[in-house]
DNA sequence: CACCACCCCTGGACGC
DNA sequence: TGCGTCCAGGGGTGGT
């Protein structure tokens, strides 16, 4: 479920306790959910938490002698700080804190999972290097030349991690509503203006949903296990057949990219 | 390259 | 109450 306003506010939520605790040991329930060096190395072991990075949807925990583990969350996970001794089903990591509680890595459904590093640059350069301008930090140029470069629909090249990492399902139909592009304009149709106003609502709404906590539609937590508030804020995902907040016509609901994609068929015209 | 079907997995909602 | 079906925010792959 996550997207880049949900997994900024578990980083936000967690700081206040990660940052100089120190990962005293830490409990691999399954160890298939773990790429890398699926140890107590690998996973932080002894390392006291200097950072807590985030690209995209993706979240790095990198402690101060220079290890870090990535975590992705896929649809279903969750990276939770809680008193210790309450444990669920489908936690597979769980960090003891010097401090004090534990760090609980959990994900049903494991689309998600924890990739271990020996330093940041390996992080970057065989993870994050593949993903595109963060969502909130893109420019106009950087979206107007990825999009020049395909001629796929402006969602799916939208929810393309490589062409800007951040957006999903959800954030990209609210942005193309905001913008009033319809969802499958072909994206190298897109004139550099049109991108401004895509990378400025981008911005805009992921920004208005951090401060929102996030949107939790089924099961997203912060760090503290705290629901969303953003998902009241919705304009049209969730909506289709409703009104348009705008002009009132039936909001449609289709398939673009293989994904659920829902738009105002008035308001949202083909470039 | 673009698109598609299909896979990964659990669980909630809904119909019967 | 149970059971079957469909659906879901994230990814990836191999075939056409």
């Amino acid at each position: 479920m996550p997207e880049l306003p949900e997994v900024e506010t578990v980083r936000l939520t967690l700081l206040p306790r990660l940052i100089g605790a120190q990962l005293k040991s830490v409990a691999i329930h399954r160890a298939d959910i773990v790429t890398g060096r699926a140890d107590a190395t690998g996973l932080l072991a002894g390392g006291r938490i200097a950072e807590l990075r985030r690209h995209g949807k993706q979240l790095a925990i990198m402690t101060a002698d220079g290890r870090c583990v990535c975590v992705h969350l896929g649809m279903s996970g969750s990276l939770q700080w809680r008193e210790p001794g309450t444990a669920a089903k489908h936690e597979h990591v769980v960090w003891q804190l010097d401090a004090g509680g534990e760090l609980v890595f959990r994900d049903p459904r494991r689309f998600g999972g924890l990739w271990t590093f020996d330093n940041l640059p390996s992080l970057l350069s065989m993870r994050w290097g593949e993903l595109g301008p963060d969502a909130l930090h893109m420019t106009a140029g950087q979206l107007h030349d990825a999009l020049q470069r395909t001629s796929r629909a402006v969602k799916a090249a939208l929810l393309d991690q490589a062409v800007v990492a951040g957006l999903g399902n959800i954030y990209v139909d609210e942005v193309l509503f905001r913008c009033r592009v319809h969802p499958e304009t072909p994206a190298n149709r897109l004139d550099l203006a049109t991108c401004k106003a895509i990378a400025q609502q981008s911005k805009r709404v992921l920004q208005r949903a951090v401060r929102a906590g996030g949107s939790t539609l089924r099961d997203f937590v912060d760090g503290h296990g705290t629901e969303g508030r953003f998902q009241n804020s919705h304009q049209v995902y969730g909506r289709a057949t409703l009104p348009c907040v705008t002009c009132r016509a039936t909001l449609m609901a289709t398939q673009v990219g293989g994904r659920t994609t829902v738009y105002c068929p008035a308001c949202q015209v083909r470039g």
